[in-house]
DNA sequence: AAATAGTTTAACCAAGTGGTTAACAAATTT
DNA sequence: AAATTTGTTAACCACTTGGTTAAACTATTT
């Protein structure tokens, strides 16, 4: 929202300044209409791994192959709602109302269930979602920071991202199964 | 930078909108200003996993409590950074030199010893770097997204956040340890 | 085909933007 | 104490910003 210009974007679009305004109003409520659009894309991935059906194994095995692939195809999407959302943290209570917006009352009890069925080791179910949340969204929003530091070019990175598909899910269950 | 006036920082600070140009010259190289400033806060940091001379076990107990303890200190920092590599990636390479600047060659070095010596499981060391700072680190930066998600305010985030410093810890001791 | 509604554009505008200047005040050096 | 450097400010400036307007053009309805 801060860098983009509203010229800049038309260009982009191939299309007349006005044109923006004619269809968007105002600089915010075209960016509301990305930011829709982008969390829209985001929230069924959180979905999968919050709402399904299946063992907490086999939805961290499935969640990290799939959200992974799924961030490779839009690299920019969790930079762009991690970023706006601190500019703004009180943006998405708006949409918390709307029909599948992630919740993880579901998750949470599944993950009691399995500790008290001795299938995982004991953990507190808010803290597993956001270590599982960290290692997979975490290499894509500090991309850069992490290239420095570790000192390899994109083609190298994006190897250990695709290699992140299965360690970062047997990282997670190595710590968690029983 | 982007979203940030020359005339509010002047306010904040209690001086003249001159005056910032009169120490800093431009906006641009208040920024470098700003942004040194903040990363030689963190390198210190992430040196202390890097390059001490403690076990993997001891670092990353230290780590994670260490840092979690900083970041609360420091709530703006890892966001900044973040957001400003994302915007112009090149700019660590010009500090890459400096001394104290974190390299992962003794960390990379000390896991394959460890996992030599049976005292850690098999895992590549880049991606356990990577799995440690995104652990420590996502939940500062999507802070606003985490809270939505799991449906907490503050207090009650903040309590999360302290309970990583040893739950978090654990999460990467079960999962390497034999 | 006339009228109406929707689309597209160049030109324009007021309000900011980073940055400069010239004058003045306070230290510091000589 | 005179001179010089350093600190401080209000006023100013060129340029960019998001946004508007009025006119032209195109498609649809009547």
């Amino acid at each position: 929202m801060d860098g983009a210009r509203m010229q800049e974007i038309a260009n982009e679009a191939g299309i007349n300044k006005a044109m923006l305004h004619y269809y968007y109003r105002s600089k915010q409520l075209l960016f509301e209409a990305v930011f829709k659009n982008a969390f829209s894309l985001l929230a069924p991935q959180l979905n999968t791994i919050l709402n399904d059906d299946s063992s907490i194994e086999d939805k961290v095995r499935n969640f990290c192959s799939n959200y992974i692939s799924f961030i490779i195809k839009h690299p920019y999407l969790p930079n762009f709602i991690i970023q706006e959302l601190n500019r703004n943290p009180d943006f998405l209570l708006k949409m918390k109302n709307n029909p599948g917006f992630p919740t993880t009352e579901k998750f949470k009890k599944q993950v009691a269930l399995e500790i008290d069925k001795g299938i995982i080791k004991p953990i507190n179910g808010e803290q597993l979602f956001i270590n599982i949340m960290a290692l997979n969204v975490f290499p894509f929003v500090a991309k850069p920071l992490i290239q420095t530091l570790i000192g390899v070019e994109d083609e190298e990175f994006e190897k250990i991202v695709e290699e992140r598909k299965t360690s970062a899910a047997d990282f997670i269950i190595n710590s968690i199964k029983i």
